[in-house]
DNA sequence: CACTAATAGATAGCATGCTACTTATATACC
DNA sequence: GGTATATAAGTAGCATGCTATCTATTAGTG
C-alpha cells in the first residue's frame, strides 16, 4: 500500500473518478466518443432538440466555453447541428442529426450496461445514499463559502 | 433541478470532485499552490526526502510524465530539489528545501482543516465506509477488465 | 428613444491529466 | 563480455476543465 498515509476521501474520489472515465472511454472506443463528448450528446437526447447551449452546459455541469469545444467536435462528426434561434439571435438551438440520435441511443445503452458492471451488487438505494452524501459535501462547501463571504 | 434525468453516481462524482478541488484551490490561493501541486509536496513530506520520482508518482496516483511537470514547477518555486542518485544514474532523488518543508507543513495543516469543514458532521467511520465503497467500484472495474482480457 | 447593463456564444490561453516516444542507464541472458 | 530487454526520467502533443475577454444581441432605465 503506497498510499497508507493518505486515507483521504478527496484522494480516493480523484482516483476512482479518473479510473471510471478511463474505463468507459476504453470500452466505447469504437464509438469515436469519450466521456466528455457523449455526455452532452446524451443530455441533448434526454432534454430534447431545440434547447440552447446555456441550458445544455448547465445540464452537463460544465462551463459555456467547455461545452463550445465539445459541440464543435460533435458538429464536425455530423452528430449535432447548431441552428439559428429566430426569437433570440444571440442564441443557437441544438439538434441531433439522425446519426447523432442513433449513436446517442446506442452509447446511452452501452454506458448504462457498463455502469451496472461497475456498480456490481450495489442496489439503487445504496447508490442514492452515496449521491446524497456527495451532495451534502457540496452543501457544506457552499455554506462555508457563504459564511466567509 | 436541471439534472433530474441523471441521478448518475459517476456524474455526481465528477461534479463533487471538481467542486472540492476548486474549493481548496481558492482557499489556499495565497500559497501559490494548487491541488495538483501541493499533493506531491505533501507526499514528499510524508514519505521522506530521498525518494525517487517513480515512487512519488505512484504515491500521488498520477503518471510519471504528469509528475515531471508538477515537479518542474515546484523546483522553479524553490520548494523541491532533484539530486543525482549515485547508485542509479537514471534516477533522481527528491528533497524538500527548507522553504518547501515549511510550506508543505503549513498547507498540509490548512488542507486538513478545510477538509474537516467539507466533511462536516461526517465521522471517520462514515468516511472510511465511502472510501471502501469507492475501492469496491475500482475492484469491479479491475475484475471486469481481467474477465474480458 | 437612447444609453447602460446583462446575456449567449465564441476565442484565447492556462492547468492538469494522459499516451507515445526518446534518452540514458541498469539488468539479464547467452 | 556483449547483446537484448527493462526501467527512470524527460519531451511532445492531445483532451478536457477553467477564467478572462470579445462580439453580438437583448433587456432594462432614464
Amino acid at each position: 500500500m503506497t498510499n497508507s498515509h493518505e486515507p483521504d476521501l478527496l484522494f480516493r474520489l480523484l482516483l476512482t473518478t479518473r479510473r471510471w472515465r478511463q474505463f468507459l472511454d476504453q470500452k466505447i472506443l469504437s464509438s469515436g466518443l469519450t466521456d466528455a463528448t457523449w455526455r452532452p450528446l446524451i443530455h441533448l437526447l434526454l432534454l430534447g432538440n431545440g434547447i440552447n447551449q446555456k441550458i445544455l452546459a448547465e445540464s452537463v455541469g460544465i462551463s459555456g466555453p467547455s461545452l463550445v469545444r465539445l459541440l464543435d467536435s460533435l458538429v464536425t462528426k455530423g452528430l449535432v447541428e447548431r441552428h439559428e434561434d429566430e426569437s433570440d439571435r444571440r442564441a443557437r438551438k441544438l439538434y441531433l442529426t439522425t446519426a447523432g440520435e442513433q449513436l446517442a441511443r446506442q452509447v446511452h445503452q452501452a454506458i448504462q450496461d457498463l455502469n451496472r458492471q461497475v456498480l456490481g451488487d450495489m442496489n439503487a438505494s445504496e447508490e442514492q445514499a452515496i449521491i446524497a452524501l456527495l451532495q451534502k459535501l457540496e452543501n457544506n462547501m457552499n455554506r462555508y463559502d457563504e459564511k466567509t463571504l
